[in-house]
RNA sequence: CGCGGGGUGGAGCAGUCUGGUAGCUCGUUGGGCUCAUAACCCAAAGGUCGCAGGUUCAAAUCCUGCCCCCGCAACCA
């Protein structure tokens, strides 16, 4: 057997799984089930990523040791892969000493080979902090990274790797592996990237502790990159006691986001180079889930919830959805409203309806088992055996949309084939026949090989399927879908609609589930911190939110914030930004500029003349380049500002309490 | 000039790398069928493929310029 090895990203464990986490595993899934059909000896590995300052901070601001954190966010994420029936062969933590084994053995590897390509340098330089890296003069103005962020002067000792010196043996090699990358545009990126010229990688840090410490070195950790890609073949037995499995499987297939791209394609290939490895087979780029241009809301209907899809569907639709509405590599958008239309259309009226019909004729007409009488040769064998090269190989470049596409065609032709030879009439006119029993039995026959095509996308639901029409039921392979494998007068079972059809309006009207567990729809983490999102209980009430006794200050430190009544007498919206406005205003006496983030609700001409409220003492703050001198206060809903109101004839400068 | 994605029948999207009669799903209209989950089958209507140039025998596809939309980043003091 070939073996076949398919990796996901590992994920950080500074947040809960979010949807595009979830569709990177389903499609790692798809990929491992239908390379095992294929007859390959599969090994299919994911993971979480477990160090860092950011999780040691998080774990700090809970009150726990990091590997507490980090054992909570484990378990949600084995939960959830067990609902979603997610094969994998094996979980990597980068806790784990297997793990520590491989980095270390990584790191001694590239010493032996590349002697030079390790060194401790003491770097000096414009480090930011967001991205945790250096920047060069070059790249850094007005005190922010090309990136944006805030840098600062810093110097740190670091051990570095000595990137540079692979510029142009990764070219070459992309050059002569054009498959490298996929799909291509991330191919040509990384070419681009790399043509720029690259840098050495500090690959050590000494701010913080939680990792792996460098060897010979421990007051240096391992920085993130050279850590977490090595779980890759850390998992494989690299660097410890039995490597059979390295030694078997790699190297493999990286199934991962677009976003990563360039630490795959470029650093990982790099490291391996240098330790004398060899490099990943191929580098999969996907896309990401985004939300509806439209403002998410229950009014227009377009609420998203995918956790609530999954607890009422249950993971089968919830995984054709994510394959057969994204193309492979490409950005689509998600809506519960798109999810029930792929499932009435699609699921209910097609694939289950289908099932429906032919199981009702099976009871009617043959009383409950598969027809006596094979057929060798008719219009659907002929286009199963059309259809079937196809569905291959578009699953095997990964084109999953096109490859359900043609199982839908086969779907398509079966029920024509139904009406064409309208089995009831020739029930009514000659009873039970031999005639009669070929086309019923080519009907099933060729579902059979539906849902064989469908069993990597819906492991739990194909089985289901194929056990009801009477077929071998588990351990399918490509050998199945060969014409002529369904039995004559085997039981087969009709039981209840697989799909039952749902109506969207209704469902899209029933209140929030709000049933707690992770929020699936989250894709920035910053949106979720771990010290407020690994609460597993339900989602507080926004009134809670100002509960009496959350926090009480007193009178005194209310009367700390200089309060007053202000006349903007010119704005601007502030240029390249999205939302901040520049504003001119007057205390009366005074006048003073206020950046306000207002920008979203509010014009420039709309707001001249109005009065708002001011935090008068505010110490004063640069934005965008811009000097601020106060806040001016606004109700926030959703992000929608709504500013304070006082009566117009309130005169500039009076005080506020 | 911050990074990236996109503009194709009413809606949502393929197709663009590798030019050659514009395709899918939903919706609409007409017809058929009654085994089935108000499902299924057949047919039809509906598009100058964002705009303008260019290359070519031929452009949704390649080149140049422009317009618009969205995500990320930066800010909501």
């Amino acid at each position: 057997m070939k073996p076949f090895y398919i990796t996901t990203a590992i994920h950080y464990v500074n947040e809960l799984p979010h949807i595009g986490q979830i569709y990177e595993n389903v499609v790692a899934d798809v990929i491992a089930r239908h390379r095992r059909a294929a007859g390959d000896d599969v090994f299919f590995l994911t993971g979480t990523d477990e160090h860092g300052q950011k999780i040691e901070r998080s774990a700090a601001a809970k009150g726990i040791p990091p590997i507490e954190l980090a054992n909570q966010v484990v378990a949600e994420y084995e939960r959830l892969w067990k609902l979603l029936g997610i094969s994998h062969n094996d979980f990597i933590r980068t806790t784990e000493p297997r793990h520590k084994a491989g980095v270390h053995e990584l790191i001694r590897r590239i010493r032996e080979q590349s002697p030079d390509d390790i060194y401790l340098g003491e770097h000096s330089g414009w480090y930011c902090s967001s991205e945790e890296a250096f920047f060069p003069d070059s790249q850094v103005s007005d005190g922010r990274c090309e990136n944006g962020h805030p840098v600062e002067r810093t110097t740190e000792k670091n051990y570095f790797f000595r990137l540079s010196k692979y510029t142009q043996p990764l070219l070459d090699f992309y050059r002569s592996h054009p498959d490298f990358i996929k799909p291509q545009t991330r191919y040509n990126e990384v070419i681009a990237f790399v043509e720029a010229g690259l840098r050495d990688l500090s690959i050590s840090r000494t701010s913080f502790s939680w990792g792996i410490p460098f060897p010979g070195d421990p007051e240096h950790i391992i920085y993130v990159w050279t850590d977490a890609l090595t779980n890759y073949i850390s998992a494989l037995g690299f660097g410890g006691p039995d490597d059979s499995a390295f030694r078997k499987y790699w190297p493999g297939t990286h199934l991962i986001g677009k976003d990563i791209v360039r630490f795959h394609a470029v650093y990982w290939p790099a490291h391996l180079m240098a330790a004398g490895l060899p490099l990943p087979t191929q580098i999969l780029g996907h896309g990401w889930w985004l939300r509806d241009d439209q403002k998410i809301s229950k009014s227009t209907g377009n609420i998203v919830r995918p956790n609530e899809i999954l607890e009422s569907f249950g993971p089968d639709p919830f995984r054709y959805y994510m394959l057969r509405e994204m193309v492979f590599g490409q950005d689509a958008n998600y809506s519960d409203e798109a999810f029930l239309q792929r499932y009435n259309s699609d699921l209910a009226n097609d694939l289950g309806n289908t099932l429906s019909r032919s199981l009702k004729m099976c009871d009617t007409y043959f009383e409950g088992k598969t027809p006596p009488v094979l057929c060798d040769s008719n219009e659907l064998r002929t286009a199963t055996e059309t259809l079937v090269p196809d569905y291959l190989r578009e699953m095997d470049q990964y084109a999953f949309q096109r490859g359900l596409d043609v199982v839908w065609k086969l779907l398509g032709a079966i029920n024509g084939y139904i009406v064409s030879h309208e089995p009831w009439k020739h029930f009514k006119d000659h009873g039970t026949d031999d005639a009669l029993s070929r086309v019923i039995w080519n009907v099933l026959e060729a579902q059979r090989i539906v849902w064989v095509m469908m069993f990597p996308f819906m492991p739990s639901l194909g089985t289901e399927a194929l056990r009801r029409i009477g077929a071998r039921s588990g351990g399918f392979d490509h050998g199945d879908l060969v014409w002529g494998g369904l039995p004559t007068e085997a039981l087969v079972d009709a039981g209840q609609a697989l799909f039952p059809r749902v109506d969207a309006a209704e469902y899209m009207k029933k209140p929030d589930a709000s049933s707690g567990g992770p929020n699936l729809t989250q894709q920035d983490p910053k949106e979720s911190p771990a010290s407020a999102t690994v609460e597993t209980g339900p989602p507080q009430e926004t009134t809670q939110a100002i509960a009496p006794d959350s926090h009480q200050i007193t009178i005194d430190q209310f009367f700390e914030a200089d309060l007053r009544v202000a006349e903007v007498v010119a704005a601007e919206k502030v240029e390249k930004s999205k939302k901040l406005m520049k504003l001119r205003v007057s205390t009366g006496d005074a006048e003073r500029t206020v950046v306000a983030g207002i920008a979203s609700k509010y014009t420039a001409e709309e707001l001249v003349g109005r009065k708002v409220v001011i935090v008068a003492n505010l110490k004063p703050a640069t934005l965008m380049g811009i000097e601020s001198n106060g806040m001016v206060l606004a109700a926030s809903i959703d992000g929608e500002p709504s500013l304070v109101a006082v009566d117009p004839s309130v005169p500039a400068g009076t005080k506020v309490k």
